[in-house]
DNA sequence: ACCTGAACACCGTTCAAGT
DNA sequence: ACCTGAACACCGTTCAAGT
Protein backbone atom coordinates (compact mmCIF):
# COMPACT_ATOMS: atom_id res chain seq x y z
CA UNK A 1 0.00 0.00 0.00
CA UNK A 2 1.30 3.09 -0.94
CA UNK A 3 1.96 5.55 1.53
CA UNK A 4 0.44 8.63 0.25
CA UNK A 5 -2.80 6.15 0.01
CA UNK A 6 -4.97 7.46 3.07
CA UNK A 7 -7.43 4.70 3.08
CA UNK A 8 -6.61 1.55 3.84
CA UNK A 9 -8.47 -0.54 1.13
CA UNK A 10 -8.36 0.82 -2.22
CA UNK A 11 -12.10 1.46 -2.28
CA UNK A 12 -12.32 4.60 -4.85
CA UNK A 13 -15.41 7.15 -3.36
CA UNK A 14 -16.80 9.43 -5.55
CA UNK A 15 -17.35 13.25 -4.74
CA UNK A 16 -21.05 13.06 -5.04
CA UNK A 17 -22.22 9.58 -3.64
CA UNK A 18 -21.15 6.99 -1.35
CA UNK A 19 -18.17 4.21 -2.43
CA UNK A 20 -18.09 3.14 -6.01
CA UNK A 21 -17.69 -0.31 -6.18
CA UNK A 22 -15.71 -0.98 -9.15
CA UNK A 23 -17.16 -4.35 -11.54
CA UNK A 24 -16.10 -7.19 -10.91
CA UNK A 25 -13.71 -9.12 -13.41
CA UNK A 26 -11.12 -11.74 -13.89
CA UNK A 27 -8.59 -9.10 -13.99
CA UNK A 28 -10.17 -7.56 -10.29
CA UNK A 29 -10.23 -11.26 -8.88
CA UNK A 30 -6.82 -12.42 -9.66
CA UNK A 31 -5.64 -8.82 -8.57
CA UNK A 32 -7.47 -9.55 -5.21
CA UNK A 33 -6.41 -12.76 -4.73
CA UNK A 34 -2.04 -12.24 -5.26
CA UNK A 35 -2.85 -9.66 -2.78
CA UNK A 36 -4.38 -11.73 -0.31
CA UNK A 37 -1.90 -14.31 -0.74
CA UNK A 38 0.75 -12.07 -0.54
CA UNK A 39 -0.15 -10.23 2.56
CA UNK A 40 -1.54 -13.33 4.25
CA UNK A 41 -0.23 -16.86 3.23
CA UNK A 42 -1.49 -19.30 0.67
CA UNK A 43 -4.62 -20.19 3.46
CA UNK A 44 -5.15 -16.25 3.42
CA UNK A 45 -6.49 -16.89 0.12
CA UNK A 46 -9.73 -18.47 0.17
CA UNK A 47 -12.25 -18.15 -2.65
CA UNK A 48 -14.77 -16.05 0.15
CA UNK A 49 -12.24 -13.93 1.52
CA UNK A 50 -11.43 -12.79 -2.15
CA UNK A 51 -14.84 -12.06 -2.66
CA UNK A 52 -15.56 -10.38 0.53
CA UNK A 53 -12.39 -8.26 -0.44
CA UNK A 54 -14.16 -7.24 -3.61
CA UNK A 55 -17.45 -6.52 -1.71
CA UNK A 56 -19.41 -8.99 -2.98
CA UNK A 57 -20.61 -12.79 -2.25
CA UNK A 58 -18.61 -15.83 -2.80
CA UNK A 59 -20.98 -17.27 -5.37
CA UNK A 60 -20.47 -14.17 -7.67
CA UNK A 61 -16.68 -14.76 -8.80
CA UNK A 62 -18.12 -17.94 -10.37
CA UNK A 63 -19.11 -15.84 -12.88
CA UNK A 64 -15.49 -15.40 -13.98
CA UNK A 65 -13.65 -18.57 -12.61
CA UNK A 66 -14.38 -21.85 -13.30
CA UNK A 67 -13.11 -23.10 -9.55
CA UNK A 68 -10.15 -22.17 -6.67
CA UNK A 69 -7.98 -24.00 -8.89
CA UNK A 70 -8.12 -21.88 -11.49
CA UNK A 71 -8.19 -18.89 -9.90
CA UNK A 72 -4.78 -20.47 -8.87
CA UNK A 73 -3.37 -21.05 -11.65
CA UNK A 74 -4.00 -17.68 -12.62
CA UNK A 75 -2.83 -16.14 -9.90
CA UNK A 76 0.39 -17.62 -10.28
CA UNK A 77 0.32 -16.74 -14.17
CA UNK A 78 0.20 -12.89 -13.03
CA UNK A 79 2.76 -13.17 -10.14
CA UNK A 80 5.24 -14.66 -12.65
CA UNK A 81 4.41 -11.83 -14.72
CA UNK A 82 7.38 -10.15 -12.13
CA UNK A 83 10.09 -12.67 -13.34
CA UNK A 84 12.77 -11.09 -15.60
CA UNK A 85 13.84 -12.93 -18.47
CA UNK A 86 15.84 -10.53 -20.32
CA UNK A 87 17.60 -8.14 -17.73
CA UNK A 88 20.16 -6.61 -19.43
CA UNK A 89 22.87 -8.77 -18.12
CA UNK A 90 25.66 -7.57 -19.89
CA UNK A 91 28.78 -9.66 -20.13
CA UNK A 92 27.64 -12.85 -18.47
CA UNK A 93 27.97 -16.14 -20.30
CA UNK A 94 24.66 -18.29 -20.43
CA UNK A 95 25.48 -19.84 -17.15
CA UNK A 96 25.54 -16.34 -15.38
CA UNK A 97 22.10 -15.50 -17.67
CA UNK A 98 20.63 -18.63 -16.13
CA UNK A 99 21.40 -18.28 -12.74
CA UNK A 100 20.07 -14.60 -12.97
CA UNK A 101 16.99 -15.89 -14.64
CA UNK A 102 16.46 -18.48 -12.17
CA UNK A 103 17.44 -15.93 -9.30
CA UNK A 104 14.70 -13.53 -10.46
CA UNK A 105 12.50 -16.62 -10.47
CA UNK A 106 13.58 -18.01 -6.55
CA UNK A 107 12.69 -13.94 -5.79
CA UNK A 108 9.31 -13.35 -6.90
CA UNK A 109 8.31 -16.38 -4.85
CA UNK A 110 10.03 -16.40 -2.23
CA UNK A 111 8.84 -12.87 -1.43
CA UNK A 112 5.10 -14.49 -1.36
CA UNK A 113 5.43 -17.76 0.33
CA UNK A 114 1.93 -19.08 -0.08
CA UNK A 115 2.69 -18.94 -3.68
CA UNK A 116 5.25 -21.17 -3.66
CA UNK A 117 3.56 -24.05 -2.24
CA UNK A 118 0.97 -23.05 -4.65
CA UNK A 119 3.51 -23.40 -7.37
CA UNK A 120 4.39 -27.30 -6.32
CA UNK A 121 1.07 -28.07 -6.72
CA UNK A 122 0.09 -26.41 -9.97
CA UNK A 123 1.34 -27.03 -13.26
CA UNK A 124 2.18 -23.47 -14.86
CA UNK A 125 1.19 -23.69 -18.24
CA UNK A 126 0.31 -19.72 -18.37
CA UNK A 127 2.06 -17.07 -20.91
CA UNK A 128 4.55 -16.04 -18.31
CA UNK A 129 5.18 -19.81 -17.83
CA UNK A 130 6.18 -20.41 -21.17
CA UNK A 131 8.04 -17.39 -21.35
CA UNK A 132 10.24 -18.32 -18.45
CA UNK A 133 10.71 -21.87 -19.97
CA UNK A 134 10.94 -20.43 -23.81
CA UNK A 135 13.86 -18.54 -22.23
CA UNK A 136 15.68 -21.49 -20.32
CA UNK A 137 15.19 -23.55 -23.66
CA UNK A 138 17.41 -20.78 -25.44
CA UNK A 139 19.83 -20.27 -22.72
CA UNK A 140 20.89 -23.97 -22.53
CA UNK A 141 21.07 -24.34 -26.26
CA UNK A 142 23.35 -21.56 -26.55
CA UNK A 143 25.37 -23.70 -23.80
CA UNK A 144 25.04 -26.65 -26.14
CA UNK A 145 22.81 -28.90 -24.27
CA UNK A 146 21.13 -31.06 -26.85
CA UNK A 147 17.63 -30.80 -26.99
CA UNK A 148 16.03 -33.58 -25.62
CA UNK A 149 18.13 -33.04 -22.58
CA UNK A 150 17.49 -29.40 -21.97
CA UNK A 151 13.59 -30.26 -22.52
CA UNK A 152 14.00 -32.72 -19.63
CA UNK A 153 16.31 -29.85 -17.94
CA UNK A 154 14.30 -27.05 -17.84
CA UNK A 155 11.82 -28.83 -15.31
CA UNK A 156 14.71 -30.25 -13.03
CA UNK A 157 15.68 -26.36 -12.46
CA UNK A 158 12.25 -24.82 -12.32
CA UNK A 159 10.96 -27.55 -9.73
CA UNK A 160 14.06 -27.55 -7.90
CA UNK A 161 13.79 -23.66 -7.45
CA UNK A 162 10.16 -23.95 -6.47
CA UNK A 163 10.63 -26.25 -3.37
CA UNK A 164 13.74 -24.30 -1.78
CA UNK A 165 10.64 -21.37 -2.05
CA UNK A 166 8.33 -23.39 -0.54
CA UNK A 167 10.88 -24.98 1.81
CA UNK A 168 12.16 -21.40 2.84
CA UNK A 169 8.36 -20.10 3.24
CA UNK A 170 7.23 -22.79 5.74
CA UNK A 171 10.03 -20.73 7.72
CA UNK A 172 7.57 -18.07 8.50
CA UNK A 173 4.51 -19.43 9.89
CA UNK A 174 4.75 -21.97 12.88
CA UNK A 175 7.68 -22.79 14.60
CA UNK A 176 11.18 -22.24 13.36
CA UNK A 177 11.59 -25.64 11.16
CA UNK A 178 14.95 -25.32 11.06
CA UNK A 179 14.89 -25.44 14.74
CA UNK A 180 12.85 -28.31 14.85
CA UNK A 181 15.22 -30.22 12.80
CA UNK A 182 18.17 -29.45 15.52
CA UNK A 183 16.24 -30.55 18.23
CA UNK A 184 15.66 -33.58 16.40
CA UNK A 185 19.12 -34.56 15.35
CA UNK A 186 20.34 -33.03 18.62
CA UNK A 187 18.63 -36.41 19.85
CA UNK A 188 19.88 -38.73 17.90
CA UNK A 189 22.36 -41.49 18.98
CA UNK A 190 25.76 -41.15 17.70
CA UNK A 191 26.02 -44.95 17.59
CA UNK A 192 22.74 -45.20 15.30
CA UNK A 193 23.59 -42.41 13.06
CA UNK A 194 27.13 -42.11 12.12
CA UNK A 195 26.79 -39.99 9.59
CA UNK A 196 23.98 -37.89 10.81
CA UNK A 197 25.90 -37.00 13.77
CA UNK A 198 29.35 -36.60 11.85
CA UNK A 199 27.65 -34.00 9.68
CA UNK A 200 25.44 -32.70 12.24
CA UNK A 201 26.71 -29.21 11.51
CA UNK A 202 27.18 -29.34 7.62
CA UNK A 203 23.53 -30.36 7.67
CA UNK A 204 22.14 -27.28 8.93
CA UNK A 205 24.30 -24.74 8.03
CA UNK A 206 24.22 -22.14 4.99
CA UNK A 207 21.58 -19.60 3.92
CA UNK A 208 18.71 -20.26 1.58
CA UNK A 209 20.59 -17.94 -1.15
CA UNK A 210 23.99 -20.37 -0.47
CA UNK A 211 22.40 -23.36 -1.26
CA UNK A 212 20.46 -22.23 -4.01
CA UNK A 213 23.42 -21.01 -5.59
CA UNK A 214 24.96 -24.49 -4.95
CA UNK A 215 22.01 -26.52 -6.20
CA UNK A 216 21.64 -24.99 -9.64
CA UNK A 217 25.53 -25.14 -9.78
CA UNK A 218 25.34 -28.81 -9.53
CA UNK A 219 22.08 -29.11 -11.83
CA UNK A 220 23.83 -27.71 -14.62
CA UNK A 221 27.03 -29.29 -14.32
CA UNK A 222 25.44 -32.70 -14.10
CA UNK A 223 23.15 -31.53 -17.16
CA UNK A 224 25.75 -30.62 -19.14
CA UNK A 225 27.10 -34.29 -18.18
CA UNK A 226 24.34 -36.38 -18.65
CA UNK A 227 23.13 -36.50 -22.48
CA UNK A 228 20.02 -37.90 -22.47
CA UNK A 229 20.54 -40.23 -24.60
CA UNK A 230 23.52 -43.00 -25.02
CA UNK A 231 26.02 -40.96 -26.61
CA UNK A 232 24.50 -37.76 -27.92
CA UNK A 233 27.18 -35.18 -27.98
CA UNK A 234 27.37 -32.04 -26.30
CA UNK A 235 28.19 -29.09 -29.21
CA UNK A 236 30.52 -26.87 -29.36
CA UNK A 237 29.78 -23.89 -27.13
CA UNK A 238 28.73 -20.84 -29.16
CA UNK A 239 28.33 -17.14 -28.01
CA UNK A 240 29.63 -17.94 -24.23
CA UNK A 241 30.82 -14.53 -23.44
CA UNK A 242 30.57 -11.53 -25.71
CA UNK B 1 -8.51 -55.59 3.05
CA UNK B 2 -7.68 -59.27 2.81
CA UNK B 3 -10.01 -60.78 1.10
CA UNK B 4 -10.68 -63.48 3.59
CA UNK B 5 -12.04 -60.40 5.98
CA UNK B 6 -15.83 -60.94 4.98
CA UNK B 7 -16.67 -57.31 7.05
CA UNK B 8 -16.03 -54.05 4.65
CA UNK B 9 -14.15 -52.00 8.19
CA UNK B 10 -11.88 -54.19 9.72
CA UNK B 11 -14.54 -54.49 13.15
CA UNK B 12 -13.66 -57.27 15.87
CA UNK B 13 -16.73 -58.76 17.11
CA UNK B 14 -16.94 -60.66 20.33
CA UNK B 15 -18.73 -64.05 20.43
CA UNK B 16 -20.74 -62.92 23.46
CA UNK B 17 -21.51 -59.30 22.67
CA UNK B 18 -21.51 -56.29 20.26
CA UNK B 19 -18.69 -55.24 18.22
CA UNK B 20 -15.59 -54.26 20.10
CA UNK B 21 -14.32 -51.06 19.75
CA UNK B 22 -10.60 -51.31 19.63
CA UNK B 23 -9.20 -48.46 22.44
CA UNK B 24 -8.12 -45.31 20.76
CA UNK B 25 -4.42 -45.21 20.51
CA UNK B 26 -1.79 -42.93 18.64
CA UNK B 27 -0.80 -46.09 16.66
CA UNK B 28 -4.37 -46.84 15.73
CA UNK B 29 -4.77 -43.35 14.54
CA UNK B 30 -1.45 -43.28 12.07
CA UNK B 31 -3.14 -46.46 10.84
CA UNK B 32 -6.00 -45.62 10.32
CA UNK B 33 -4.86 -42.05 8.54
CA UNK B 34 -2.20 -44.06 6.10
CA UNK B 35 -5.36 -46.04 5.47
CA UNK B 36 -7.55 -43.18 4.00
CA UNK B 37 -4.67 -41.26 2.35
CA UNK B 38 -3.40 -44.26 0.24
CA UNK B 39 -7.21 -44.92 -0.39
CA UNK B 40 -8.67 -41.54 -0.92
CA UNK B 41 -5.76 -39.29 -1.34
CA UNK B 42 -4.12 -35.76 0.65
CA UNK B 43 -8.13 -34.67 1.00
CA UNK B 44 -9.58 -37.98 1.56
CA UNK B 45 -7.51 -37.60 5.17
CA UNK B 46 -9.35 -35.44 7.45
CA UNK B 47 -9.44 -35.34 11.12
CA UNK B 48 -13.32 -35.92 10.93
CA UNK B 49 -13.04 -39.26 8.68
CA UNK B 50 -10.09 -40.41 10.51
CA UNK B 51 -12.25 -39.66 13.76
CA UNK B 52 -15.43 -41.74 12.39
CA UNK B 53 -13.49 -44.87 10.88
CA UNK B 54 -12.54 -45.31 14.40
CA UNK B 55 -15.98 -45.03 15.24
CA UNK B 56 -15.77 -42.03 17.44
CA UNK B 57 -15.71 -37.90 17.00
CA UNK B 58 -13.17 -35.50 15.88
CA UNK B 59 -12.67 -34.18 19.60
CA UNK B 60 -11.31 -37.89 20.78
CA UNK B 61 -8.52 -37.46 18.57
CA UNK B 62 -6.78 -34.23 20.33
CA UNK B 63 -6.06 -36.70 23.11
CA UNK B 64 -3.22 -38.87 21.63
CA UNK B 65 -2.46 -35.83 18.63
CA UNK B 66 -1.86 -31.95 18.75
CA UNK B 67 -3.11 -30.96 15.80
CA UNK B 68 -3.58 -32.90 12.16
CA UNK B 69 0.14 -31.15 10.85
CA UNK B 70 1.53 -33.56 13.25
CA UNK B 71 -0.55 -36.44 12.28
CA UNK B 72 0.40 -35.88 9.07
CA UNK B 73 4.00 -36.12 10.02
CA UNK B 74 3.13 -39.19 12.21
CA UNK B 75 1.47 -40.56 8.48
CA UNK B 76 4.63 -39.78 6.72
CA UNK B 77 7.23 -41.54 8.61
CA UNK B 78 4.97 -44.13 9.38
CA UNK B 79 4.93 -44.87 5.57
CA UNK B 80 8.59 -44.11 5.29
CA UNK B 81 8.81 -47.40 7.16
CA UNK B 82 8.08 -49.32 3.72
CA UNK B 83 11.32 -47.81 2.29
CA UNK B 84 14.40 -50.29 1.72
CA UNK B 85 17.70 -48.88 2.68
CA UNK B 86 19.64 -52.44 2.84
CA UNK B 87 18.05 -54.38 0.48
CA UNK B 88 20.74 -56.96 -0.78
CA UNK B 89 21.57 -55.50 -3.74
CA UNK B 90 25.02 -57.45 -4.29
CA UNK B 91 27.33 -56.17 -6.78
CA UNK B 92 26.22 -52.52 -7.02
CA UNK B 93 28.49 -49.90 -6.51
CA UNK B 94 27.41 -47.35 -4.44
CA UNK B 95 25.92 -44.93 -7.25
CA UNK B 96 23.93 -48.24 -7.70
CA UNK B 97 22.41 -48.38 -4.11
CA UNK B 98 21.56 -44.51 -4.25
CA UNK B 99 19.66 -45.50 -7.10
CA UNK B 100 17.79 -48.21 -5.82
CA UNK B 101 17.85 -46.49 -2.47
CA UNK B 102 15.96 -43.64 -3.50
CA UNK B 103 14.07 -46.10 -6.10
CA UNK B 104 12.52 -47.48 -2.95
CA UNK B 105 11.64 -44.34 -1.62
CA UNK B 106 10.07 -42.78 -5.08
CA UNK B 107 7.91 -46.13 -5.21
CA UNK B 108 6.46 -45.85 -1.25
CA UNK B 109 5.26 -41.99 -2.21
CA UNK B 110 4.49 -43.11 -5.71
CA UNK B 111 2.35 -45.51 -4.59
CA UNK B 112 -0.03 -42.83 -2.50
CA UNK B 113 0.23 -39.84 -4.55
CA UNK B 114 -1.36 -38.05 -1.31
CA UNK B 115 1.53 -38.92 0.68
CA UNK B 116 4.06 -37.28 -2.20
CA UNK B 117 1.97 -34.31 -1.81
CA UNK B 118 2.12 -34.32 2.18
CA UNK B 119 6.16 -34.78 2.19
CA UNK B 120 6.30 -31.53 0.36
CA UNK B 121 5.32 -29.70 3.04
CA UNK B 122 6.03 -31.61 5.29
CA UNK B 123 9.65 -31.56 7.13
CA UNK B 124 10.45 -34.74 7.86
CA UNK B 125 12.59 -35.62 11.05
CA UNK B 126 10.73 -38.85 12.18
CA UNK B 127 13.19 -41.98 12.88
CA UNK B 128 12.68 -43.55 9.11
CA UNK B 129 13.47 -40.03 7.69
CA UNK B 130 16.66 -40.33 9.71
CA UNK B 131 17.15 -43.67 8.67
CA UNK B 132 17.09 -43.09 5.40
CA UNK B 133 19.73 -39.66 5.38
CA UNK B 134 22.09 -41.87 7.27
CA UNK B 135 22.10 -44.28 4.54
CA UNK B 136 22.27 -41.41 1.79
CA UNK B 137 25.00 -40.28 3.74
CA UNK B 138 27.08 -43.10 4.18
CA UNK B 139 26.86 -43.95 0.35
CA UNK B 140 28.10 -40.60 -0.88
CA UNK B 141 30.80 -40.93 1.57
CA UNK B 142 31.92 -44.31 -0.16
CA UNK B 143 31.56 -42.64 -3.31
CA UNK B 144 34.34 -39.66 -2.01
CA UNK B 145 31.84 -36.81 -1.91
CA UNK B 146 32.86 -34.70 1.20
CA UNK B 147 31.02 -34.65 3.87
CA UNK B 148 29.64 -30.63 3.64
CA UNK B 149 29.19 -31.75 -0.24
CA UNK B 150 26.89 -34.68 0.85
CA UNK B 151 24.87 -32.93 3.89
CA UNK B 152 23.58 -30.76 1.33
CA UNK B 153 23.40 -33.35 -1.44
CA UNK B 154 20.66 -35.20 0.35
CA UNK B 155 18.29 -32.75 0.80
CA UNK B 156 18.64 -32.25 -2.92
CA UNK B 157 18.01 -35.62 -3.39
CA UNK B 158 14.79 -36.47 -1.58
CA UNK B 159 13.22 -33.24 -2.22
CA UNK B 160 13.46 -34.00 -6.25
CA UNK B 161 12.46 -37.50 -5.65
CA UNK B 162 9.41 -36.33 -3.64
CA UNK B 163 8.30 -33.75 -6.29
CA UNK B 164 8.76 -36.47 -8.97
CA UNK B 165 6.28 -38.41 -7.22
CA UNK B 166 3.94 -35.52 -6.38
CA UNK B 167 4.26 -34.54 -9.99
CA UNK B 168 3.13 -37.85 -10.51
CA UNK B 169 0.39 -38.21 -8.53
CA UNK B 170 -1.47 -35.11 -9.55
CA UNK B 171 -1.91 -37.16 -12.91
CA UNK B 172 -4.88 -39.14 -11.14
CA UNK B 173 -7.23 -36.73 -10.35
CA UNK B 174 -8.60 -34.25 -12.79
CA UNK B 175 -8.15 -34.39 -16.16
CA UNK B 176 -4.35 -35.85 -17.44
CA UNK B 177 -2.75 -32.62 -16.84
CA UNK B 178 0.26 -34.14 -19.38
CA UNK B 179 -2.90 -33.25 -21.89
CA UNK B 180 -3.56 -30.25 -20.48
CA UNK B 181 0.52 -29.17 -21.06
CA UNK B 182 -0.32 -30.83 -24.64
CA UNK B 183 -2.79 -28.54 -25.45
CA UNK B 184 -1.30 -25.27 -24.17
CA UNK B 185 1.75 -25.93 -26.09
CA UNK B 186 -0.29 -26.43 -29.23
CA UNK B 187 -1.20 -23.02 -29.01
CA UNK B 188 1.88 -21.54 -29.20
CA UNK B 189 3.00 -19.42 -31.96
CA UNK B 190 6.18 -20.66 -33.30
CA UNK B 191 7.33 -16.70 -34.10
CA UNK B 192 7.00 -16.28 -30.28
CA UNK B 193 8.14 -19.71 -28.95
CA UNK B 194 10.70 -20.63 -31.15
CA UNK B 195 12.79 -22.97 -27.98
CA UNK B 196 9.36 -24.47 -26.78
CA UNK B 197 7.72 -25.32 -30.60
CA UNK B 198 11.04 -26.90 -31.79
CA UNK B 199 11.30 -28.66 -28.56
CA UNK B 200 7.68 -29.92 -27.82
CA UNK B 201 8.44 -33.74 -29.16
CA UNK B 202 10.77 -33.92 -26.29
CA UNK B 203 9.30 -31.61 -23.55
CA UNK B 204 6.18 -34.73 -23.69
CA UNK B 205 8.15 -37.45 -23.73
CA UNK B 206 9.36 -40.10 -21.20
CA UNK B 207 7.32 -42.16 -18.81
CA UNK B 208 8.36 -41.08 -14.81
CA UNK B 209 10.93 -43.33 -14.46
CA UNK B 210 13.07 -42.93 -17.06
CA UNK B 211 12.84 -39.20 -16.42
CA UNK B 212 13.47 -39.75 -12.80
CA UNK B 213 16.57 -42.30 -13.80
CA UNK B 214 17.83 -39.39 -15.80
CA UNK B 215 17.38 -36.63 -13.03
CA UNK B 216 18.81 -39.05 -10.47
CA UNK B 217 21.98 -39.51 -12.70
CA UNK B 218 22.23 -35.72 -13.08
CA UNK B 219 22.00 -35.13 -9.79
CA UNK B 220 24.98 -37.38 -8.77
CA UNK B 221 27.04 -36.21 -11.89
CA UNK B 222 26.70 -32.90 -10.35
CA UNK B 223 27.09 -33.77 -6.79
CA UNK B 224 30.76 -35.29 -7.81
CA UNK B 225 31.74 -32.12 -9.32
CA UNK B 226 30.76 -28.81 -7.80
CA UNK B 227 32.53 -29.12 -4.64
CA UNK B 228 30.62 -27.04 -1.86
CA UNK B 229 33.66 -25.25 -1.06
CA UNK B 230 35.72 -23.91 -3.43
CA UNK B 231 39.11 -26.06 -3.77
CA UNK B 232 37.73 -29.25 -1.48
CA UNK B 233 38.66 -32.34 -3.42
CA UNK B 234 36.54 -35.25 -3.32
CA UNK B 235 38.44 -38.43 -1.75
CA UNK B 236 39.83 -41.70 -3.51
CA UNK B 237 36.41 -43.66 -4.39
CA UNK B 238 36.60 -46.47 -1.77
CA UNK B 239 34.46 -49.52 -1.90
CA UNK B 240 32.86 -49.14 -5.36
CA UNK B 241 32.34 -52.90 -6.14
CA UNK B 242 32.82 -55.64 -4.03
C1' DA C 1 -7.35 -39.24 32.64
C1' DC C 2 -9.92 -40.15 28.86
C1' DC C 3 -13.80 -39.36 26.05
C1' DT C 4 -17.61 -36.75 23.91
C1' DG C 5 -21.61 -33.70 22.05
C1' DA C 6 -22.13 -29.45 20.70
C1' DA C 7 -20.58 -25.33 19.16
C1' DC C 8 -17.50 -21.97 16.69
C1' DA C 9 -15.52 -20.10 12.82
C1' DC C 10 -14.44 -21.29 8.78
C1' DC C 11 -14.27 -23.81 3.75
C1' DG C 12 -15.82 -24.63 -1.88
C1' DT C 13 -19.69 -25.08 -4.60
C1' DT C 14 -24.58 -25.10 -6.17
C1' DC C 15 -28.97 -23.27 -7.16
C1' DA C 16 -33.17 -20.91 -7.36
C1' DA C 17 -34.45 -16.37 -7.51
C1' DG C 18 -33.76 -11.82 -8.72
C1' DT C 19 -32.43 -7.83 -12.06
C1' DA D 1 -26.11 -12.02 -18.79
C1' DC D 2 -24.72 -10.96 -14.49
C1' DC D 3 -25.32 -11.05 -9.65
C1' DT D 4 -26.83 -12.83 -5.12
C1' DG D 5 -28.79 -14.91 -0.57
C1' DA D 6 -29.27 -19.01 1.19
C1' DA D 7 -28.27 -23.55 1.58
C1' DC D 8 -25.41 -27.87 1.36
C1' DA D 9 -21.82 -30.64 2.69
C1' DC D 10 -17.88 -30.27 4.46
C1' DC D 11 -13.40 -28.51 7.42
C1' DG D 12 -10.00 -28.01 12.21
C1' DT D 13 -10.30 -26.88 16.84
C1' DT D 14 -12.19 -25.73 21.46
C1' DC D 15 -14.68 -26.43 25.56
C1' DA D 16 -17.79 -27.59 29.07
C1' DA D 17 -19.68 -31.62 30.67
C1' DG D 18 -19.58 -36.27 31.48
C1' DT D 19 -17.33 -40.84 33.26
Amino acid sequence: VAQRDPFETRVVTSRRGGPVKQPLSRDAIVTAALGLITSAGLEGMSLRKVASALDTGPASLYAYVDNLQELQALVLDRALLGVKTKGPWPGRDWRGRVGALLGSYLKVLSARPGLAQLALSTIAVGPNAMRISETLLGLLAEGGVARATAAWAVDLLLLYCTAIAAEKGQLHDGPDPLERVGRAVATLSPEEYPHIFAARQELLSGTGNERGAWAVAVLLNGILRTPRRRGEKRSRTRGTSK
